[in-house]
DNA sequence: TATTTAAAAGAAAAGGTATTCATAATTTTA
DNA sequence: TAAAATTATGAATACCTTTTCTTTTAAATA
């Protein structure tokens, strides 16, 4: 074996020191009896050694690690997974877990990510945006790996999720549209697959067909020009919509460019334009976009504590929740009388 | 010691597939002797119990951990840097490395982060838009684990970096806006401790000195909101400047709508306004935003490659670059006579 | 001061794998 | 077919800590 043997190691340390091994490991690890003055001299040779103990070795010993594996989708298109990933990177950070991170796309397998995340030891995967099949799910249970998921939930899989209420969201953004007194909405959905989109459209059209509103529809792929393109197509036919409800903020702010800069309309005039998440540049003053703000902040406090949680008690049962958004109301939409730019409606369930 | 036995062990599945330990780490290990035949009954023993190596213990023995520290700032209030972040987070999981992210503040101190990330072994650090004391290089120099950094150079500093050409950008910038026949430039800064935003304003002032041209000043702290409100200032001053070169995109967005939301000023009419970085929203058709692109794409590789090659190669010395960015014209700043929208000007340094 | 109790320190084991060295099985060459 | 070379396997060791178990030292009590 030819090891690099550039590292110190405890025992180094000990010898510098003066003591045995096993003190120079009770005085790094804030536990066990240790004299003040063994403690200084061993810290003394520590700093002298540049030592530091070995994490990976460390966990080996103790079966913790201190790392999670988190799973993100959608960062680079969507400010607010963005936002997700900051928020939770930091909230990880702050409690002392180390973050193994993993970037994918919307619709990438996590069958070759989790095996990574396994092998490594993390001790709690969380996930956003991305599906975990069962089987992997399975697999995380057979490790006794807990799984947190944001915005995104399997039927039948032992996980613990925290989604905003999309179908509630979509339901609201429909009765207040239809107060305000349109006539045609429209929906851009974001993909066909992705339960964020479709839990709003289910909301949207409940309300809608409840009022048998007929409403049309396109997809936008939850990118900024794919929203605009499309939202040319469903404004440049003879019957256009006089309102869009769109999946999320990015494809909503397309849709707003599209209509005033692209085809010269008036919003909300001639047409009103509602998004979904709230991200910040929707209250940029060139766009103003009325929306459903995310529940962020709860979202990810909800996961994080749940997931350490289970890592603490892993036979407790995973916890999923629905957390309510809240309409706030900017420009880019017709609103009934009483309401204006600047309320924030909460969503009570 | 109550161990929670839950790991399969290599032993187990030397037992099941009735080979000896050493065979199950060669059939795992795709190095070393093993024969078709036992490398798949230990794969079968495997499968059927679950079993993969544990990947502490392998970095234990190997001294190689396949994980890297990445370290960024400014991802929540900076697309650039979500785009940087996702790029690079891509590239190091093709290139088979796991990524221990921190998420920091651009100003925050990394001396109680580093530690970190050398405890758990990280065979190299990659850094963006934060700054490394030069304590904490000789810390990580002294360990053996190589430091790249985008964006950011620190002086006498022993570490690898990419950066764009702020300097040559701003330069670049300020030669075009004279050509266009501007009379009253203004500099708005980022954060007067960044490099970036200082190298941008120093290529600036410079060509502006040598035509005698004088500039305004401002300082927007890197976000939409601070550079509203300092365009705002900026451009209610009886003379108020006819272009304003920002020190990112993000800014120059703020200050587009505080000219043309907030004062009714038409872009580049009355005021043109130039930003950096070239982020996704510059390109949508409110802002249309004349820019210099950086070659994000050719940080990241150089970074990431010239990392892996410094950790094969530890006694290589660190490689520094700074690669040009590119002018792309687009529809807000007015600009010299043959210029026009869809040119984009490579810079030759 | 003698004895008991508590605290501190050292010795040794354990954790799960990769790797070396020695041995056995197989293939190739003569 | 016998010998040599190659390939495959197993046993044992090392990696560097934490933790348990003993032993020693110090403090507290009688």
């Amino acid at each position: 074996m030819k090891h690099s043997r550039n590292s110190v190691t405890s025992i180094e340390v000990a010898k510098l020191a003066g003591v045995s091994q096993s003190s120079v490991s009770r005085a790094f690890s804030h536990e066990g009896p240790v004299s003040v003055k063994t403690r200084r001299k061993v810290l003394d040779a520590a700093r002298k050694l540049g030592y530091q103990p070995n994490a990976m070795v460390r966990s080996l010993i103790t079966q913790r690690t201190s790392m999670v594996g988190m799973v993100i989708a959608n960062v680079h298109n969507n400010p607010f997974y963005t936002e997700v990933l900051d928020i939770l990177s930091r909230k990880f950070q702050k409690l002392g877990q180390k973050v193994m991170l993993f970037i994918v796309n919307r619709d990438q397998n996590l069958d070759d990510i989790l095996p990574q995340l396994l092998e490594y030891q993390v001790e709690g995967i969380l996930v956003t945006v991305a599906t975990l099949s069962s089987t992997m799910a399975k697999e995380c249970e057979r490790w006794g790996r807990p799984v947190a998921m944001i915005n995104r939930y399997v039927p039948g899989v032992h996980a613990s999720w925290f989604c905003c209420a999309n179908y509630e969201g979509g339901k609201m953004v429909a009765k207040l549209l239809l107060d305000a007194n349109h006539q045609r909405p429209a929906f851009l959905a974001g993909s066909e697959d992705t339960t964020t989109s479709i839990d709003r459209e289910r909301g949207f059209m409940e309300i809608l067909n409840q009022e048998k509103v007929e409403a049309l529809r396109e997809i936008g792929e939850y990118t900024y020009q794919d929203a605009y393109d499309a939202a040319i197509r469903l404004l440049d036919r003879k019957d256009p919509p006089d309102v869009i409800f769109c999946a999320n903020d990015i494809m909503a702010l397309g849709v707003m460019d599209a209509a005033k800069n692209g085809l010269g309309l008036k919003i909300p005039e001639e047409v009103s334009i509602i998004g979904f998440d709230d991200i910040p540049m929707s209250s940029w003053s060139s766009y103003s976009l009325t929306t459903v703000r995310q529940p962020i902040q709860r979202m990810v406090d909800a996961s994080v504590e749940e997931l350490l949680n289970r890592i603490e008690n892993p036979e407790r049962e995973p916890l999923q929740e629905v957390i309510p958004g809240e309409l706030v109301i900017r420009g880019s939409a017709r609103m009934p009388g009483g309401l204006s730019s600047g309320w924030v409606i909460s969503q009570d369930r």
